[in-house]
Parts: structure tokens; C-alpha cells; sequence
RNA sequence: GGGUAGGUGGCGGAGCGGCCAAUCGCACCAGACUGUAAAUCUGGCGACCGAAAGGUCUACGAAGGUUCGAAUCCUUCCCUGCCCA
């Protein structure tokens, strides 16, 4: 039986930032395996977000690890919560989402978890089902466990305390909140990313008041983006979504700086420390080109993984074009300007942003660079013009 | 409630009557270099017209006003920080 145990911890503090505390989960796994009575394990997630990115993966993949031992996997939707907004700092006020759009967003973000772990084995649970009936004595009851001190200990609040930013009081109620659902989920133990560790232990903290067992606290660290300097985030455009197509999907991988590729083998691949320390003393391009295969077999398979190699090798080693390329059909009886093929084709927003991309020497037609922003092309024929690096169109003259 | 400092482009942050579509930094785009990297260098970076020079329109919290002319001055309103209660 300890055994038993210390395969599942080995498991478990694979790619973990801390285990809070860590004795305490000991414990826990072996209560579970005495009453078999699976832990339970809590995530939760923002019905606000539906775009489920490669940073997101990250404590998704803990929990699938946690589903693979048999726990328990509860997915917190915080349909309550989202009203307040989770204190980023750049936070305001969320208008309340309607009861359809919070079911639409939550349809769509299974579909993208899906691709991580298996549904079938996964609760999803609102918060608004409990918060909603929370009497003022019960917030109060909550809200007397901390100090306003122990609030601006949070790192974001004492940021912005200090340099004059404005923190709403609402913002106070969100980690409580989220601690009170530990309580009514009766969590065991709860994973989030670092930047949730506040929040995270407000649920030890309020599950004690509630004179329940304290909650066991995973914190999974925060992905670099594809920048590889600030967090995967979607406002900052340095995100790969899960739902991203094979071929998206590794050049995007590829694309990071080599500095992050070790995190991302860590984080993202089940790769043992032995072979990503190989990998890392190799070239740097096969190593990025491992961890590119290895993460979009993950989501699409090895068979798509190995095309999309093939396919990123082609198009940007050697500079071909594409398979499955943008195509516009014109007469070929009259001249297309090709500054309004450039705009009507989506390679460029506007046209004046066309017509400098032609000016630095940025497009192509059939490899050779256009340097006249008044070009047309007539045809008839097939024309491959390339804007940029990455942006490819085929005119069809016919 | 009183005092005081502010609200400028995706962000930070200059400007404080005309030379401002707005210095600069970050982000972003293109070119060079390369391992499609990253770093670096060069150029660009509101929209529309133009080969270009240049022109037109929309923008500096909101609405009015003063002026030949306002991001810059005045009035009202909205929002925020700080200090005092």
C-alpha cells in the first residue's frame, strides 16, 4: 500500500511548483486508499474565457494525471464568481453573462478540454448554485477570517496599493468566494496556477472556519508565451490554442526563443528529465523540433504531427508554399490591382498597411518582389503571392 | 465632506494655443542576418486617395464654449489616485 502511494505521489509532484503541504496529501492518498473513497479534486474555470490555450494545458494536465489515479476531477465553473472578475489588475467590473452565454461558453471550453482529458470522467459543477443563496450572514462569517492586511499581501493588490491603482472593495470578495466553493465542493484538494496561491490557500482558510478537512494546494507553474518572456496569455498574442490545426500548431512551437524550450518539454510533454537533458545538449533546432512533434501528437496524433514537420520543413526551411493555401478566383479578362487583393484577402488589414508592406518590400508575386503598390496582375494563370513570411494567397486568373 | 493631482494612440508616457496624427519606450509589421528562431541592425506603425510630393477625414475622458486656429484656454459633467476628516 505505501508503495501504491508513493507511485501516486511521484505521479502527482511531476512538474508541480509546491504542494501545499505536502504531508498533508500524504494523507489524504492514504485515506483514499483505505475507504476507497476517491479524493476530490478542484479547477477552476472562468465561463468567460473560452479560448483554452497551451498555458491553460498546464494545471489540465494535472488533473488529468489525477484522473488517471482515479480521483475524483471537479471542474468549478464560476458563473458566480465571473460577475466579480478575478483581481488581474486590470480588472473591471463584468457584466453579468446570462445563463445561454455562460452554457455556449461552457460547451465550447469542454470541447477544447476534451482534447487534454477525458470527459466522460469529469464533473462540472457552477458556483452560482451555492453562492447565489449565501445570506449576508454567511459572506460576513466568511469575510471576518481575514485582515485587510492578509488581503494586500496578495501580490497584485499590494502592487497596485503601492502605485496608486485603484482596487475595488468587490475585489476583496473573490478569493473568499472561491474559497467558499472548496467548501461546498468539500474540495480535497485544489490546482491552479501560481498566481492563484492566494486564492488557493483562502480555501484552507475558510474550509476551517466551516470546520471542514483543509483543502490540499497544487500550484502548476505559469507558461511563457510564445514571446518567451511574459505569460501565455491571449491579450498579450503570444498564445497557441489547444484547438490550433496541426500546422499552426508547430510553427507556433517552433517560433519560441530556445531559452523557454526546456519549460515547455516540462510542461507540456511527458518527457523524463534524462531525455529532455539529452535533447537539450543536442542542436537546438532538432531539440525545438522534438518538443513541436511531441506537443501536436499530443492534440492531433503522431501521424499529423509528422506531416506537419514535413510540411513546416518545406514551407519555411525552403520557403514553398503551402498545401492548403488561400485561393481567390479572377477573370482574367481584367487587370487585379494588387493592393485590394492583398486587403479583400485578409493578407493585410487595411490599405494603406498594403500598400506599405509592398513599399518594404514584403510581397511577392511568383517569388519576385513587387516594388510598385499600383501592381496589377493580369492573367490568365496562377499567381502565388506571399506577404511576409507566413502569408500566402494563390490567384487564380480564369 | 474638505484639499490636491490626474484622465493622450494596444500599453507606458511626453506635449500644455499654431511647426501635433501627436517626441520617446514597449508591443506589433516588414527587410537584412539565421536554425521560420531568439538577439541584433534598418525601416514602418490611425484611415482614405496618391508612383511620389502632398492632400482629405477621424482622433488626445464626455458635452458645450472662446479663438482665424485647441490635445493644449474656459464651463459643466463623468472617472481615478493621494492627503485630511
Amino acid at each position: 500500500m505505501s508503495r501504491e502511494i508513493e507511485r501516486q505521489l511521484e505521479i502527482i509532484r511531476r512538474g508541480v511548483v509546491e504542494i501545499i503541504p505536502e504531508a498533508e496529501l500524504r494523507l489524504k492518498l492514504e485515506g483514499a486508499l483505505k475507504t476507497g473513497r476517491p479524493l476530490r479534486v478542484k479547477y477552476g474555470i472562468d465561463p468567460t474565457a473560452p479560448d483554452i490555450h497551451l498555458g491553460h494545458s498546464v494545471p489540465i494536465r494535472k488533473l488529468r494525471d489525477f484522473q488517471e489515479l482515479g480521483h475524483r476531477v471537479f471542474f468549478l465553473v464560476g458563473d458566480f464568481t465571473g460577475r466579480i472578475g478575478d483581481p488581474t489588475g486590470r480588472s473591471e467590473t463584468r457584466t453579468l453573462l446570462d445563463a445561454e452565454t455562460v452554457e455556449r461558453n461552457l460547451r465550447s471550453y469542454r470541447e477544447q478540454v476534451g482534447r487534454i482529458l477525458d470527459l466522460n470522467r469529469i464533473e462540472f459543477v457552477h458556483n452560482a448554485d451555492w453562492l447565489g443563496k449565501l445570506t449576508l450572514s454567511d459572506v460576513i462569517k466568511t469575510a471576518a477570517s481575514f485582515t485587510v492586511a492578509q488581503m494586500l499581501e496578495r501580490e497584485d493588490f499590494s502592487r497596485r496599493y503601492a502605485g496608486g491603482n485603484p482596487i475595488s472593495l468587490q475585489e476583496f470578495l473573490y478569493p473568499l468566494l472561491q474559497g467558499y466553493d472548496s467548501v461546498a465542493l468539500e474540495s480535497d484538494i485544489e490546482i491552479g496556477a501560481t498566481e492563484q496561491k492566494f486564492n488557493l490557500l483562502a480555501g484552507r482558510t475558510i474550509q476551517e472556519i466551516y470546520g471542514q478537512e483543509k483543502q490540499v494546494v497544487i500550484t502548476m507553474p505559469i507558461l511563457e508565451g510564445t514571446d518567451g518572456v511574459r505569460k501565455m496569455s491571449k491579450s498579450y498574442g503570444n498564445y497557441i490554442p489547444v484547438n490550433a490545426p496541426a500546422n499552426e500548431m508547430f510553427g507556433k512551437l517552433m517560433s519560441i526563443p530556445d531559452a523557454v524550450m526546456e519549460r515547455y518539454f516540462r510542461c507540456l510533454t511527458d518527457r523524463s528529465e534524462a531525455e529532455i537533458g539529452a535533447l537539450l545538449a543536442g542542436h537546438p533546432k532538432e531539440a525545438k523540433e522534438r518538443l513541436a512533434r511531441d506537443v501536436v501528437a499530443f492534440y492531433h496524433g503522431e501521424p499529423a504531427a509528422a506531416a506537419a514537420a514535413a510540411e513546416f520543413s518545406r514551407v519555411f526551411s525552403q520557403g514553398a508554399a503551402p498545401d492548403d493555401i488561400l485561393t481567390v478566383r479572377r477573370p482574367a479578362g481584367q487587370a487585379t490591382p494588387l493592393l485590394e487583393l492583398l486587403v479583400e484577402a485578409g493578407l493585410a488589414p487595411s490599405r494603406s498597411e498594403a500598400r506599405r508592406l509592398i513599399q518594404q518590400g514584403g510581397v511577392r508575386v511568383n517569388d519576385e518582389r513587387v516594388a510598385d503598390p499600383g501592381q496589377t496582375i493580369s492573367g490568365p494563370g496562377e499567381f502565388l503571392i506571399k506577404a511576409g513570411k507566413r502569408r500566402f494567397l494563390k490567384l487564380i486568373k480564369e
